[in-house]
DNA sequence: CATTAAAAGGACAATGTCATCCTAAAAAAA
DNA sequence: TTTTTTTAGGATGACATTGTCCTTTTAATG
């Protein structure tokens, strides 16, 4: 819908990361069986993230990935950005009419820019650091309500 | 993005019919040719849009296609549900985690809903006539603006 | 009735995304 | 040094979307 399954995976493996919180590496296997992703598959994607030093790789026994800066300073824009590719700068149109723009807008522009401004917003202000807490935060409700 | 582009091209053609505004069939190949949209591809996605009363088809020499009800009656998101088929309803969470609810919600859960919904807004109000005639105020204004 | 011009529809080709398989490289442990 | 365990990376397969080709059906016109 805003990206594609690949940078989902990315998003969910990189909150795991986060979550955990450690600076030992961590197999991607253990990351792709947490979350059902097919493990080949997910490694493919942290390769593409080591490549762009979103990731650190240890390779050999013992080994595994790594958020390569502190979650704070990740943004999932990042992440999307690293397996998507980068967003059309000629932002396109909804409905695809070649002269779009501000002063001959398509008959959908207007409320599409601020939804379109919506999405990013929301994908340049969120961080893995804060997206980890509200993680955690909802775990530790959901089994407090499920003691009840 | 928000639809397939199959979904868009229809969008795409059906504005085309709103704007002519005439019980006559056009053909295929002039919208196609006017929205620079692969002929025999659109002709495939007319088929469609028949086949869910939403164009009727004349066939043979003059036939064509032409809008199977008034365009104040046809909404977006009908369109869009005849070529890309009904929208999930157990709504997709954006970073695809199972237990995401209101409840239990993934850590974008809130933003992503009022966004979700704003979409969703923008796809069930709008209909053809309105789009339509956006259009050609648009185009009016260009060409004033042309003028001078 | 034959010709022409349109949509209908089946088959298939091209492309992109998602996924798997297998071998190589790297590093720790036996 | 050999074995084991991990990521790196190339090749390939499965599938969906997009796009093309060709034949059939339908209907107006010569």
């Amino acid at each position: 819908m805003l990206y594609t399954k690949s940078a989902e995976y990315a998003i969910q493996a990189m909150i795991y990361l986060a979550e955990k919180n450690t600076d030992d590496p961590t197999m991607v296997s253990e990351i792709a069986e947490a979350y059902e992703i097919p493990r080949q598959f997910l490694a493919k994607i942290a390769q593409t993230l080591v490549k762009h030093h979103l990731l650190n790789a240890i390779r050999g026994r013992n080994g595994g990935v790594k958020l390569a800066k502190p979650a704070k300073e990740i943004y999932i824009h990042q992440i999307v950005y690293a397996i998507d590719g980068a967003p059309l700068e000629h932002e396109q149109c909804v409905i695809g009419i070649n002269e779009c723009s501000d002063v001959a807008p398509c008959p959908f522009h207007h409320k599409w820019k601020v939804i379109r401004e919506d999405i990013r917003e929301m994908l340049m202000s969120e961080n893995l650091h804060v997206l980890a807490k509200r993680v955690i935060e909802k775990r530790n409700e959901m089994s407090k309500a499920m003691a009840n």
